[in-house]
DNA sequence: AGTCACTCCTGAACACGTTCAAAAACCTCC
DNA sequence: GGAGGTTTTTGAACGTGTTCAGGAGTGACT
């Protein structure tokens, strides 16, 4: 080391960035697979072992990108929420968003989501290590029911944005199975659900509906959110 | 080799058979990740190169056992859908049916559906590959809805073994997911949605929700089924 | 029998993700 | 400034999926 820079802040923070933007950049360059831990510690001038000492593993470093990408989208979907007041507006804003950011990542998408899927991972966004991320995009999609003054059977509010969390994983796994140009497929698919949702949200006010959702509301409850400790 | 059994079936059908076996059993045995493939070569008495002769890889070692199971699963339905004769009765029998087969792969789940959300591999459901046994599953889907006597709007019938699918591919993810004992938050959630979906099929017929169902139908004839070629 | 072509099979070798014992650097307190 | 302890870093080594140059078996035709 040939500087005499006197650097104050922590170097173990500095070696963690170091290797995690080296990460990104080769994931994005040559995709996931391609990209090794070796070619990963080599290009960042460290050594394997540092790696593995920031990151339990090649999986925790894609981590990093879910979270910028989280970021991002929490703060376009303010600016959503702010401007519009109608249920499929916001909603229609606050996925169009994720989408826009989302767009640069798609030819990588395939295999940063590929390890998504997997259970056994702490990618997944029904794992514990990603309670935070959920817990966050949730929070958005009950900003988007809450902040409207869309009229439906009182008993689905509280459920209402876990359940437009479910329809927001479809969305996502049809974008990254998407091939069209653009995925303009994936935006004609939220162009015309979305008003679908709006007025099925819209028709659980009707007496026939009651039941059924109620129902559905406590599947929700029961069988969904209340994952057991399991330790 | 010490045997003088005078074999006159072909030789080759034997061993991919007997790689597929051994592979399969110990799947179910240890799990996927704990399975190598010099495990199953040793365990076969071949070698690993033989096991590469028959097999691309790893995974397509998987594809024998979506093969397998869409086969036992096909024969079990017939018997349910042979007896039963209610919409409800009819899906409930076929996707216990589906459990009931994939329980003893529970383990390798994770695998399983670690494929279905690579939109590059050939073992996603979703893949041109994958069609036969997609197919196989929606015309399952398809005897279940359409003989039974089950009344619903008639615009929503050809479409709804599609849609069924859907539901089917949403309960796996979750029985993917279910940690619990026996996955019986699996059942309870096949037991309590099955009911649901009948109940929903019925309300179709209601003029408020026809022409929800119209564009509902026409969104998936329209995105859903047509992959374009892209090749 | 000899030759040719083809299918089936072998196991050493390669690149990768990951681990680990030990070294180096850093810090704190005397 | 030195001793002791903690944090950070190293790189060889392990087990894995996969490849590949070639060997063995098999059958057909001369």
């Amino acid at each position: 080391m040939a500087d005499g820079a006197p650097t104050t802040a922590r170097k173990s923070d500095a070696t963690r960035t170091l290797i995690l933007d080296t990460a990104l950049r080769l994931f994005a360059d040559r995709g996931y697979e391609r990209t090794t831990m070796r070619g990963v510690a080599t290009e960042a001038g460290v050594s394997v072992g540092n790696a593995y000492y920031y990151f339990d593993s090649k999986e925790h470093l894609v981590q990093g990108f879910y979270d910028r990408i989280s970021e991002l989208h929490v703060q376009a979907s303010r600016a959503v929420l702010d401007t519009e007041t109608e249920l499929g507006a916001r909603l229609h804003g606050v996925l169009s968003a994720w989408l826009d950011i989302a767009t640069p990542y798609h030819r990588f998408g395939p295999q940063f989501f590929r390890n998504a899927a997997n259970p056994e991972s702490p990618l997944s966004p029904f794992s514990p290590e990603s309670a935070p991320a959920r817990e966050l995009a949730i929070g958005v999609l009950r900003e988007v029911a809450d902040g409207s003054a869309a009229k439906m059977d009182p008993k689905l509010r509280p459920e209402l944005p876990e359940l437009l969390w479910i329809y927001q994983m479809g969305i996502v796994l049809y974008w990254v199975h998407d091939r069209s140009a653009g995925q303009r497929r994936t935006r004609a698919l939220l162009d015309r659900t979305v008003p679908l949702i709006d007025r099925a949200v819209g028709l659980s006010r009707l007496r026939v509906m009651r039941p059924l959702i109620a129902e559905a509301v406590s599947v929700v409850n029961d069988l969904l959110y209340p994952e057991p400790p399991a330790h």
